[in-house]
DNA sequence: ACGGATGTGACA
DNA sequence: TTGTCACAT
C-alpha cells in the first residue's frame, strides 16, 4: 500500500482517465474495419488461440473475458476478430501500444499536472486548472455545455424521473453549490474536453473519474465505461464506499484485500469503519492501518506525480512447462534477444528524451527437479548499465550466471543439470535525464548527486516512447558545440564553475559507426568546485557494485583499472587538447580561461584541470575521466571522445575484444550474429 | 507449471 | 543499496 499521507488538501480535483480496452483500440485504428465488431487482442496464437490480453466491448458483450484463450472466446463469440501482438525477436513486443499511450498522455498532459500511471491511464491534477475556470468561466455563466458534459454521471444526484442531462446540467451550473462541488464541475469541464481532443486526434475513447482524490477518481472512472465520466462529489462518498466490495479498491485486490475477509469479516469499505485505526494498525502495521482507515473515509493523500515517462523499461518472457530453458545456450540465445529488445529501447528512450540508464537488472524463475531444495526462488540481479546491445547481454549473462550459481547452492550437481528456466526479464532502471538547455555537463553531474532526492524529472516535456521508425527529433536542428565558439552567457561570472550549453549532447549523430574504440566501463564521475576540496562529495563514492564474480573474470579491464586508480598524473601543458576547447568554448566565462590538462605518467587516470579566471575566481573542474560514466562520454562530440579515449588508454588497445568498439555498439544495437 | 509482459512501490 | 514481495493491467 501506498504510504499513509495526510491530504494536503480535501479540495484537489484529481482526474483518473483511462484508454477503452487499449490494445484493442490500437488494433481497430490500425485496420478500420474491425471498428464496431467483436475484437480481441491476443499473444502467441499456438496454444489454444493465445491468451486474451484485452477484449473489445461489443466481444464482452458475449462474455468474451480477459485472460480466456483464444479458443474459448471463439468458442462464447465465434464471430470474434482475434488480432495478434506483434512478434519481434520471438517475443511479443508492445511496442506499438507503448506509442499509442504516449499519444495520449502528450494530450492529457496539457492541462495539469500528468502522471502516466500505466501504459493506458493517466491521473490529472487538475486543480488550478479548475479554479482558475472558475474565477474566470464558471460554468454558471454559460450558455450552454458542451454534450460530452452533459452525458456526465454525477454519483449522488439523482434524476428522479426528469431528464437526465438536464438534471446534470443543474447540477454544473448551480450558482449555489458547494465550492467544491463547483470546482468538479469545472473538473467535468475540462476532462471531457481532453477526452474530446484525444478522441480527435488519436481516435481513441477514453473514460474518466472526477474526484477529490487519486482512490475516488480511480474508482470512478470505472463505473460507467466505456467512452463516458463519472463524478464522484464528496456528499456521494460515504454512499458509494459503504456498500463497495473491499477487493474492488485499488491495493486491496490481492492478499491484503482477501486478509481483511476472511480475517475480519470485512466485506464491504463501509465494514472497515468499525475498526479504530489502532485496531488496524495492530492488525497491518502502523502505516498499512492508517492507510486503511483513511480509504475507508474517502480520504486519500497521494499526490499526482508529474511523470510523463516510464521509470523503467524491461523485456521479459515466460518459458512455461516443456519449454523451459535447459541449458546454458538457450539462456543465452534468449537473454540475446531480450537484450536486443531492451537496448533498442533504451537507445530510443535516450535520443528523444535524453535519459540515460543507469542499473540493469536481470530476473529469472526457475525450477529444480532433482533437489529437495527446491521452492528456492531463483535470486534477482544487478548491475551497472553500460550501453550497447552487446554489452548489456554479456552483462545480462554474467547476471545469470551469478544467479544460477546462487540458486542451484554451492555444490551444483550439474550431472542431472535438473534446472530449467520457465521466465527471464532484464530491466533498465534508474533513468537519469540529461538536462538540456545550459549548463549541460554541471547540471548533469549534480543530477547524480541528486539521484533520490526530489528533483522533479527534467525532460518530460515531451512523453516519447520507443518509436524506432520516427526520426529523431528535435536533434537535426542544433548546432554543433564545435563550431560554436561563442555561446551565450548565461550564468554570469560567479559562483558555479558552469558549462554552458550543451548542444553537443543534443545533436551529436552516430556517423562513426566503425572507428574503433577502446572501452572504459567507469561509473563515478566527480566534479569538484575549488582547488582541492570536493564539496559535493556525497557520490565520489558510488561503489558500483561489481556484479558476479565471474565478471571481473570477464572485465579484467576494469580489474586493472581499479588497481591503478590512486596513480595520479599530470599531462603537461596541451593547448590543443579539443576536449578543453570544448568545455572552453562552451564555458560560462566570457573571459579567457587558462586551462591545463596535466598528466602524469599513467593512462588510466587523467586529471584535468580547467582553471578559469573570472572576476578574479578561480574555479577549478577536476574529472576523473577514467571514471567518467561511459554514458556521459558516448553522448560527447566524437572528436572529444575519440581524445578522451586516446589520452587514456594508449595501450589498452590490445586486449579489447572485437565488438568492444562502444560507439559503434552504441548507435548500432549490434547485430551481431 | 499457460494469466503474459510490463510496470510501480514498499520493506528488510 | 540491493533484492524481494505485492499489486496492477
Amino acid at each position: 500500500m501506498p504510504i499513509a499521507r495526510p491530504e494536503t488538501s480535501d479540495s484537489r480535483i484529481i482526474a483518473h482517465v483511462d484508454i477503452d480496452c487499449f490494445y484493442v483500440q490500437v488494433e481497430q485504428r490500425k485496420q478500420p474495419h474491425l471498428r464496431g465488431k467483436p475484437a480481441a487482442v491476443v499473444q502467441y496464437n499456438s496454444w489454444k488461440g493465445g491468451g486474451l490480453i484485452a477484449v473489445g466491448y461489443e466481444a464482452r458483450k458475449d462474455g468474451v473475458k480477459r485472460s480466456m484463450r483464444g479458443d474459448e472466446a471463439k468458442k462464447v463469440c465465434p464471430q470474434i476478430h482475434l488480432v495478434q501482438v506483434p512478434v519481434a525477436r520471438g517475443k511479443a513486443d508492445l511496442t506499438i501500444y507503448r506509442n499509442a499511450g504516449s499519444e495520449v498522455v502528450s494530450i492529457l498532459a496539457r492541462k495539469g499536472r500528468c502522471e502516466r500511471a500505466s501504459i493506458d491511464e493517466v491521473y490529472l491534477d487538475l486543480t488550478d486548472a479548475a479554479e482558475l475556470m472558475l474565477k474566470e468561466t464558471p460554468p454558471e455563466s454559460l450558455e450552454s455545455i458542451d454534450e460530452e458534459v452533459l452525458k456526465s454521471h454525477v454519483l449522488g444526484l439523482n434524476s428522479n424521473g426528469k431528464d437526465e442531462k438536464e438534471t446534470v446540467r443543474e447540477w454544473l451550473q448551480q450558482g449555489d453549490a458547494d465550492h467544491r462541488d463547483k470546482l468538479l464541475a469545472c473538473g467535468a469541464l475540462i476532462v471531457a474536453e481532453l477526452r474530446l481532443q484525444v478522441l480527435k486526434e488519436t481516435e481513441f475513447t477514453c473514460s474518466a473519474g472526477i474526484a477529490h482524490n487519486k482512490m475516488l477518481a480511480k474508482l470512478a472512472s470505472g463505473m460507467n465505461k466505456p467512452a463516458q465520466q463519472t463524478i464522484v462529489t464528496s456528499s456521494s462518498v460515504k454512499g458509494l464506499l459503504e456498500t463497495l466490495p473491499i477487493k474492488k479498491m485499488k491495493q486491496l485486490g490481492g492478499k491484503l484485500g482477501s486478509s481483511l475477509q476472511t480475517d475480519h469479516g470485512v466485506n464491504t469499505v463501509g465494514d472497515l469503519l468499525q475498526f479504530s485505526e489502532g485496531k488496524l494498525q495492530d492488525f497491518y502495521g502502523v502505516n498499512t492501518g492508517t492507510w486503511l482507515w483513511n480509504i475507508a473515509r474517502g480520504i486519500s493523500g497521494e499526490e499526482v506525480e508529474g511523470r510523463l515517462l516510464p521509470k523503467s523499461h524491461g523485456s521479459g518472457k515466460t518459458f512455461p512447462g516443456p519449454s523451459a530453458l535447459k541449458t546454458l545456450t538457450a539462456v543465452e540465445k534468449w537473454l540475446k534477444e531480450l537484450c536486443e529488445e531492451l537496448s533498442e529501447r533504451l537507445q530510443s528512450d535516450l535520443e528523444k528524451n535524453k535519459r540515460i540508464a543507469h542499473t540493469l537488472t536481470l530476473h529469472a524463475n526457475a525450477y529444480k527437479s532433482t533437489d529437495a531444495d527446491s521452492h528456492k526462488k531463483f535470486p534477482s540481479k544487478s548491475c551497472p548499465l553500460r550501453y550497447g546491445a552487446v554489452k548489456i547481454q554479456e552483462d545480462a549473462l554474467n547476471l545469470f550466471q551469478g544467479g544460477l550459481r546462487e540458486y542451484l547452492g554451492s555444490y551444483m550437481g550439474n550431472e542431472c543439470g535438473g534446472w530449467g528456466i520457465t521466465n527471464l526479464s532484464v530491466s533498465a532502471s534508474k533513468i537519469i535525464a540529461i538536462p538540456s538547455g545550459t549548463s549541460s555537463i554541471t547540471k548533469y553531474f549534480h543530477c547524480r548527486d541528486q539521484l533520490q532526492s526530489s528533483s522533479e524529472p527534467q525532460n518530460e516535456n515531451l512523453p516519447v516512447e520507443d518509436d524506432l521508425s520516427s526520426p529523431i527529433i528535435g536533434a537535426e536542428s542544433r548546432h554543433s558545440p564545435l563550431h560554436q565558439t561563442e555561446q551565450k552567457d548565461e550564468c554570469g561570472g560567479e559562483g558555479v564553475p558552469t558549462v554552458n550549453d550543451t548542444s553537443g549532447f543534443d545533436q551529436y549523430e552516430p556517423e562513426s559507426k566503425e572507428e574503433a574504440r577502446g572501452d572504459f566501463a567507469g561509473e563515478a564521475f566527480r566534479l569538484s568546485t575549488g582547488a582541492e576540496s570536493c564539496p559535493t562529495s556525497k557520490h565520489n563514492e558510488m561503489k558500483t557494485s561489481l556484479p558476479a564474480k565471474e565478471m571481473k573474470m570477464k572485465c579484467p579491464n576494469d580489474v586493472i583499472r581499479s588497481n591503478d586508480r590512486k596513480r595520479k598524473i599530470t599531462t603537461k601543458e596541451k593547448g590543443t587538447s579539443s576536449i578543453l576547447k570544448f568545455l572552453q568554448s562552451n564555458s560560462c566565462s566570457s573571459s579567457k580561461q587558462d586551462t591545463k590538462c596535466s598528466s602524469l605518467g599513467g593512462q588510466d587516470q587523467l586529471d584535468m584541470v580547467t582553471t578559469t579566471q573570472t572576476s578574479n575566481r578561480t574555479d577549478i573542474w577536476s574529472y576523473k575521466v577514467d571514471e567518467i560514466d561511459q554514458s556521459v562520454v558516448n553522448e560527447l562530440p566524437p572528436e572529444i571522445q575519440e581524445e578522451l579515449r586516446s589520452l587514456l588508454r594508449p595501450k589498452k588497445r590490445a586486449n579489447m575484444s572485437k565488438d568492444s568498439s562502444s560507439i559503434a555498439n552504441y548507435f548500432s544495437p549490434a547485430k551481431n550474429k
